[in-house]
DNA sequence: AACCGCTAATTCCG
DNA sequence: CGGAATTAGCGGTT
């Protein structure tokens, strides 16, 4: 029996009578059950054990901590770190032993591995995406700057990080440059490590060759790669989400998010004109590491013919004034701004209504400027929470403050930013500090935080430079196996020292998406690389944490840092130097 | 609803 | 036995 999920295509064809169809579903579901049952038994240990990291929740969403992490179970085999299959690429990082020698005797393989796939067509990728919202209402306004907020950041204070790069300088001088630029720093950049990924990327060859110094003798951390890729390669595996768990939270999930939608859709007068929910978070980015136990699915409300203006100086929190009457929302407007808490609060009340018809969910209580309504359920001693996001979904230009942001032109390229800009943004009710400092007359507790978790997802999910990264027949690349591990080490770190408690992973994510504008190159980030490119990874994040500065990757003006102590930063960047110097000895 | 992409897990095969 | 090929199944698009 075929599976009805993917078959390969050759067998797409089958045929399917539609009550055949049927029964073999239920017989499907059936074995589904069976399967899911003997494995359980199977494999005690595993829910048994059930790691959920306590995840690095991105910080728009809730901390509810969880549980404890036990070790995971191991692979068998510890050295190798199968990767699934018919990838030539990433078996070859199977052996990281044998895999350094054979990157380099073997690269012209590679390379001229490269040029079937580059030139394989592939359908162009987001055509689709602009039309929908062509009509009218957007004009090239968002090509206007106006006032550029200057960015008034601690740029001026980042120091090089010179002594690090050398401790740890496994590669090339092609690092140490970048390094040394780092002191004409170019604004923009707030680590401006890899400046130059633009010319030595010109020629693969050349350069994958100086990224192996045959002997990186000079650092007293001179390690060969290999020890890192071992221990690498065994976390990620240990990171995978096992299809089991995965099976159970969907089912679960997607269950109670129908149901939610059905009732405001139908029994709901403020908010009945809901959106398609929007899957966001790191589950659906395929980046969710441990447990699939968390999952953002925000609520879109639209909203027409709105006034928003900034609130505070960052360019990340709004104010909403409704300019239509007859909006089904104008209840919650007061002195013509629509009040964030609320429109929260009704809606929370919304969803505990609805949640009433599926008691395994329970509500949580509601944390202070948190957007997001926690809906939690346990299934065989897992614990599943899941944010239930309200949200405005604005579909005009994106505000000035977003000018200078999203700079993936050398990376994604023009049009795909382009295309982006065509898309709404979203607002959440989230906002900072007290809720009752007024501001210009609107209590904290009434603003809206941007957000562009559509945009994430989709550059994640598209995140090569070439089409066809990380394709059937394109070349892997490691962009989020290194995220996953950057948000695996602060997870363990913060673990293990509650004072990091203010660092999410949503401060990994945009540290990534800082670093893929560098190093735009799918080449940059090769399968194989993964150790480097990891280590890379960590310096910029360690070079951020230094500086105290985390751009929000839209709104360059705000600072994702901002509230957290300098020491602390100094602190966590010491604890991963390290991990990073010591091998990762958390990851064991 | 059909189909495709991605990832995990299992089976196949030299 | 290890790696390649298949299967499985969720998510997303059209």
């Amino acid at each position: 029996m075929t599976g009805r999920g993917r078959p390969r295509r050759a067998q797409s064809s089958k045929p399917k009578s539609d009550n055949v169809h049927l029964s073999e579903e239920k017989h499907k579901d059936l074995i589904k059950e069976q399967k899911l049952q003997e494995r359980e038994q199977k494999k005690p240990d595993h829910t048994g054990e059930k790691p959920s990291v306590q995840s690095t929740q991105k910080e728009t969403t809730t901390t509810h901590f969880t549980k404890e992490i036990k070790s995971p179970r191991t692979p068998k085999n510890d050295l190798k770190a199968p990767v699934q299959g018919a990838r030539p690429k990433a078996t070859a990082a199977k052996s990281p032993a044998k895999e350094s020698e054979k990157i380099q005797s073997a690269k012209p393989q590679d390379t001229t591995k490269d040029l079937p796939k580059t030139t394989k067509a592939r359908k162009c990728r987001k055509d689709k995406s602009s039309e929908e919202f062509l009509e009218v209402r957007r004009t090239p306004e968002l090509e206007t700057p106006k006032e550029i907020t200057s960015i008034k950041t601690a740029e001026a204070k980042a120091k090089p990080l010179v002594e690090f790069a050398q401790e740890t300088q496994t590669q090339p001088q092609k690092q140490k440059d970048a390094r040394n630029d780092s002191t004409k720093s170019t604004k923009s950049k707030p680590c401006p490590g890899r400046t130059k990924s633009q010319d030595k990327s010109t020629e693969e060859p050349t350069k994958t060759k100086p990224e192996r110094p045959e002997h990186t003798t000079n650092l007293h951390v001179a390690r060969n790669n290999t020890a890192d890729d071992s221990i690498l390669y065994t976390t990620l595996e240990k990171l995978k989400i096992k299809r089991n768990d995965r099976a159970n939270a969907a089912e679960l999930v997607n269950e109670i998010k129908k149901h939610i939608i059905k009732h405001l859709k139908q029994n709901s007068l403020c908010f009945k004109e809901v959106e398609e929910p929007l899957c966001t978070g790191s589950y659906y980015e395929n980046v969710k590491i441990s447990n699939p136990d968390e999952f953002d699915v925000m609520f879109p409300i639209p909203v027409e013919r709105v006034k928003i203006e900034g609130f505070g100086d960052d360019g990340a929190f709004y104010r909403v004034g409704l300019q239509r009457d007859r909006s089904p929302l104008q209840r919650f407007q007061e002195r013509e701004t629509l009040s964030a808490s609320k429109m929260l609060d009704h809606f929370r009340e919304e969803v505990k209504e609805c949640v009433k018809a599926l008691p395994e969910w329970e509500v949580t209580r509601k944390k202070k400027g948190c957007p997001a309504v926690t809906l939690t359920t346990r299934r065989q001693s897992v614990t599943i929470s899941l944010d239930i996001v309200l949200c405005l979904v604005v579909k005009s230009s994106w505000p000035a403050f977003t000018q200078e942001g999203l700079k993936i032109d050398a990376w994604l390229g023009t049009k795909v930013k382009r295309d982006f800009k065509w898309k709404p943004f979203y607002l959440v009710p989230k906002y900072e500090g007290r809720g009752t400092v007024e501001n210009a007359g609107v209590l904290a507790r009434d603003v809206w935080r941007i957000s562009f978790s559509h945009i994430e997802k989709e550059i994640l999910k598209n995140h090569g430079s070439e089409k066809t990264c990380c394709e059937k027949d394109g070349e892997r690349c490691c962009r989020k196996d290194c995220l996953k591990l950057l948000k695996h080490l602060l997870s363990l770190l913060k673990e293990k020292d509650p004072s990091f408690d203010k660092f999410c992973s949503y401060h990994a994510k945009t540290t990534l998406l800082h670093v893929c504008c560098s190093r735009t190159k799918d080449s940059d980030w090769r399968a194989s690389n993964l150790s480097q490119c990891f280590q890379l990874l960590l310096e910029d994040f360690i070079c951020h944490l230094e500086k105290g500065v985390i751009h929000n990757f839209f709104i360059p003006s705000q600072n994702l840092l901002s509230g957290v102590d300098q020491r602390r930063c100094n602190s966590l960047a010491r604890r991963i130097r390290e991990e990073h110097d010591n091998c990762f000895p958390v990851f064991k």
